[in-house]
DNA sequence: CTAATCTAATTAATATGTTAACAATTAATA
DNA sequence: TATTAATTGTTAACATATTAATTAGATTAG
């Protein structure tokens, strides 16, 4: 391999397509996109959070998240309320659908990423997460 | 931060995120984006390539790095030509307006890396490339 | 108190990502 | 050799990313 392919993007894209495409078999199983998935994931953590938070929470940028919930608002899964304190404000909540949903595809989800976690060893894994989150301070 | 944001896509997710778009300033000064970057990338270093291989190189999936050379094409900075041993590969070449774009973007990206490495730091840096070797060989 | 400013969400324009299917070639095999 | 299978690039349909601008609603300085 040569310096390019060896860069840090170029190694972390790589990681991300290994690691990737597994999860996405599994949300489109049960008819939900990555980014879908992660709108849900955090408010199953947490119900009813401003489209802002969400955002941070999810990495998904404030214009592209406004797509991700009309997809699956238009779905059923969430719906959109605006707040009377702050009429600039809107939160998401789940519906009941969107709620249900959970199970089913967390268990699926963490046996895949258990499975990774193995894969990966424990040393490896932990030596992996460290050097991470060292980036994302003073990268 | 809670599991999820802990996990290791999502941390994957957040250092591009934080890694990224000082590249992608640099690249917009010179009217690319960071995929048509990645396609000259790897054509400075050696022309005139098929575009599956230059699929795998890139990391852009062949549906996508249509797009991408399209464009690149319509922008007079690369062309298409069809091999006469095997019609079905399409090689991509430089022409002269996009083989002169090198030195300036090279030169550019080259100092924000080297910055970005320094921040990093040394033992960070080698920790974390080796991490990520590892990952992408048995994750 | 009002004009300037800031904030949250959205729209707009363009480019890319993802999965499935397809067309044209070439290779393989019965 | 006629046919089947594999390969390369592409299209299609849909979803998401990126940057800039916009709208509606709060906040703040003067």
């Amino acid at each position: 391999m040569n310096e390019f392919s060896n860069s840090l993007p170029m190694m972390l894209y790589r990681a991300l397509d290994v690691v990737m495409p597994e999860f996405r078999r599994i949300f489109l199983e049960h008819g939900l996109t990555e980014q879908q998935w992660r709108v849900l994931r955090v408010l199953w953590e947490e119900d009813e959070q401003p489209l802002l938070i969400l955002a941070a929470k999810t990495l998904i940028s404030s214009p592209s998240l406004v797509g991700v919930v009309d997809r699956l608002e238009r779905d059923g899964l969430v719906v959109r309320k605006r707040k009377q304190q702050d009429r600039r404000i809107v939160s998401v909540t789940l519906t009941l659908q969107g709620a249900q949903l959970e199970d089913a595809v967390s268990a699926k989800a963490e046996v895949a990423y258990r499975a990774l976690e193995k894969r990966v060893g424990p040393k490896a894994w932990r030596q992996l997460m460290t050097s991470l989150e060292q980036l994302a301070v003073n990268g």
